[in-house]
RNA sequence: UCCCCGAUAGCUCAAUAGGUAGAGCGAGCGGCUGUUAACCGCUAGGUCCUAGGUUCGAGCCCUAGUCGGGGAGCCA
């Protein structure tokens, strides 16, 4: 429930006082009876029969007020933020994306897996890993010999997940089809509106799905779960619409209705050559495409969800498969209006030979990653998967424009209260 | 990490050319009221982010720093 307002006759019991101890903030235990509302936008309220206070809030001194505050003022005052319209309406949207992702998955009978939070595996490779250790560093700093690792808790490197995509495939070329949901932790110094810390990610793996497959299932996932969210949270959209921002139930419809774009990333660059659209960064095939690029596609040309497949092999990660062109490889990225880059998956590399060759381009050594190979040697099938941001997905379908704003409590450079 | 912008009352902001600060909202008091981001009147409320510097004099100019915002990169 979002609210509900309380009518106190002057006839209950202790009126002028109870009035005085009530302000913004403060906590109350109602007894009294449902009653059809006389006035705009609520069906029901309650007229008190009895009314106690359980908790004052001095209006002094309490920070929020019945009117509106800047996200900014907010955030430094996330312990109460949640006691707000717009934050209670974000949490409930949150969950209720959160269960159309389970829901989405156990009606398909996805096996819901849960991957390391805590890892000491070398190949990572997706981002700057947050370091995890029970060393004493403020001795460390004192001498000069250099770390040992075999003394910490691990007895060797260990760090914070950036992707449970790896582990997955471990699952995925075992019992089938597979997906993990939870924290991820990237520690880039990205300072935007669309970049946390801390941040929840999706991530299916899937065997013997190819690149095909894998856009028809990212595709169908994301109009799915913004389907049930307009659904369940139908209320909550319709004050982000109102409040937030106005095009949302349109864009969101938009969503839901339409097939996505597909295109390659060759014929994307061709497009942005031909648009006569001037763009601060040139367009030239082998590099990846900017965020104007990318907002351009999705939000002027097509104007709807765009998935981008097939891009060059140089820019992109070691795992994924390689094209028989020899210059491009089988990634996705799914870009939708507003917020960008959503998914990012590929087919994965499943040929043991061309995944060592690529490892080594990639100046990475193979011995660092020889469990991930030996699901290569072992039974190897081809298989294909991608990561769904939540906090993102969570942008997408409130119209907030601050991923900050998007999750409970934010993790970002420089900032970790709460 | 790079580029741009900002920091003044509890909040959102203003302050002419450098002459030590104002408004709206909120709060307190009073009035009014089927209201829901109500309305009317009065009152209180400021270390102008920090540290230096220029100047007779700095909220305003200069230097450094801290924090916040937007954009870029990294990506989800």
């Amino acid at each position: 429930m979002a609210n509900i307002q309380i009518v106190v006759d002057a006839s209950v019991p202790d009126y002028l006082m109870l009035m005085k101890q009530i302000h913004t903030g403060a906590s109350v235990a109602v007894v009294g009876q449902i009653k059809e509302s006389p006035g705009k936008g609520q069906r029901v309220e309650i007229h008190a029969e009895t009314l106690k206070v359980l908790g004052t809030a001095d209006p002094a001194t309490y920070p929020l007020q019945k009117k509106g505050h800047s996200f900014e003022f907010l955030r430094e005052k996330a312990h109460l933020r949640p006691r707000t319209n717009t934050f209670g309406a974000i949490a409930r949207v949150r969950n209720a994306l959160c269960a159309a992702i389970h829901d989405f998955f156990q009606a398909r009978e996805f096996l819901y897996v849960q991957t390391p939070i805590i890892t000491t595996s070398d190949c990572e490779g997706a981002g700057q890993v947050f370091q995890v250790t029970t060393l004493d560093l403020a001795r460390l700093q004192q001498s000069k010999a250099a770390l040992d690792y075999s003394h910490d808790f691990f007895g060797k490197k260990a760090g914070l997940t950036v992707s449970g995509q790896l582990e997955g495939e471990i699952f995925a070329t075992a019992v089938g089809d597979v997906y993990t949901f939870g924290p991820t932790f990237r520690a880039e110094n990205s300072n935007t509106t669309r970049h946390l810390a801390e941040f929840w990610m999706v991530e299916p793996e899937m065997p013997f799905y190819e690149l095909d497959d894998n856009m028809d299932l990212a595709e169908s996932f994301v109009r799915t779960i913004v389907k049930d969210v307009l659904n369940t949270c139908e209320a909550d959209l319709a004050f982000f619409n109102e409040r937030i921002e106005p095009e949302l139930l349109k864009s969101l419809a938009n969503i839901v209705e339409h097939d996505f774009i597909r295109l390659t990333y060759t014929e994307a660059v061709s497009i942005l050559e031909k648009s006569g659209h001037s763009f601060e960064f040139p367009i030239a095939w082998g590099s990846d495409l900017q965020s104007e690029h990318e907002r351009y596609l999705t939000e002027q040309h097509f104007r709807q969800p765009v998935i981008l497949t097939d891009y060059p092999r140089a820019i992109k990660s070691f795992y994924m498969r390689s094209n028989e062109d020899g210059k491009t490889v089988r990634a996705m990225d799914v870009l939708v209006p507003r917020i960008g880059e959503i998914i990012g998956g590929s087919q994965r590399e499943e040929r043991h030979a061309v995944l060592i060759d690529r490892m080594r381009d990639c100046n990475l050594n193979p011995d660092d990653y020889w469990w991930y190979l030996e699901l290569r040697q072992y039974g190897t099938v081809p298989h294909s998967g991608f990561g769904l941001g939540l906090e993102r997905t969570v942008q997408l379908v409130t119209g907030m424009t601050n991923i900050r704003d998007c999750i409970p409590f934010p993790r970002t450079p420089k900032s970790a209260d709460f």
